[in-house]
DNA sequence: TTCCATGTTCCGCA
DNA sequence: TTGCGGAACATGGA
């Protein structure tokens, strides 16, 4: 499940259980989760910070070593004494004698070294981060500027914004009463600043309730994924539809 | 059994 | 060059 807002909770939790402590061992259970390095040289060591942009979280273990994990489409991360989780990929083994699993029913995610997290933005390319105070409304009109094709494709491109998945693209645009399938030449700039404010607004509310251990309240376009469900803003029907292969849903009546 | 899934990448085509 | 549709990856749940 994880989007900005989930790996910002992972970030969190790696840094309450994952920091300042030896790694004395690392088990690979499946060598596919790996990515382009292996991770022998995080042994002895421990980590020292999290940052997170997008949906990358970087944890460093200091002399030019980072930890990348992307969790893909089922990633998650367990801190744990005893039994290790079913889907655990990779284990670290701490020196107290807990350890910290990855796991990750579908493979989609990747554990990696990097030398360093801006490095490895610059050199894939990712968009900025949304939910970074340098990002402005100026930014994000600049990213729109010339730019065709749909309004939701964009949003889910991380080389234009890193971070926002489908549940949240589809959640901003309805809160913006915007389309998802809106074309970016066909919005005006009230509605780019409003959909600007929609992603802020969306994606630091539930990192809010989620630390709170809270479920999305009613309101939020994500309790009424189904199609012929009621709109609770307008009364209007929630419909079902594709947008850059990904199902979508919006509302047909407040989003235009 | 079939369809679907909160992600990313690659390929061919327009 | 940009964008898009489709396929692939791997696996379980409804």
């Amino acid at each position: 499940m994880p989007e900005l807002p989930e790996v910002e909770m992972y970030a969190r939790y790696f840094a309450r259980h994952a920091l300042e402590q030896t790694i004395t061992g690392i088990r690979v259970i499946d060598p596919r989760i790996l990515g382009t390095r292996t991770l022998g040289p995080l042994v002895g060591r421990s980590l020292r910070s999290v940052r997170r942009h997008g949906k990358h979280l970087f944890a460093d273990a200091g002399d030019g070593i980072w930890l990348r994990i992307h969790f893909g489409m089922t990633g998650d991360l367990a801190y744990f004494e005893d039994d290790p989780p079913r889907f655990a990929r990779v284990i670290f083994d701490f020196e107290n004698g807990a350890h910290l699993a990855f796991e990750d029913m579908r493979l989609f995610g990747v554990v990696d070294l990097v030398h360093s997290p801006d490095d490895y933005v610059r050199e894939h390319g990712l968009g900025p981060d949304p939910l970074d105070p340098r990002f402005t409304l100026r930014d994000f009109r600049n990213l729109l500027h010339k730019r065709r094709g749909r309004i939701k494709a964009l949003l889910l491109s991380q080389n234009a914004i890193a971070g926002i998945g489908n549940l949240y693209a589809d959640e901003a645009l309805y809160r913006a009463s915007i389309d998802p399938r809106r074309t970016i030449d066909r919005m005006t700039d009230a509605e780019v600043k409003a959909l600007f404010h929609a992603i802020r607004g969306v994606l630091r509310e539930a990192i809010a309730f989620k630390a709170r251990g809270g479920d999305y309240p009613g309101r939020y376009l994500v309790q009424h994924r189904e199609e012929g469900d009621r709109c609770p803003r307008c009364g209007g029907t929630i419909r079902r539809t594709v947008v850059a292969t990904r199902t979508t849903y919006y509302c047909a009546k407040h989003q235009k």
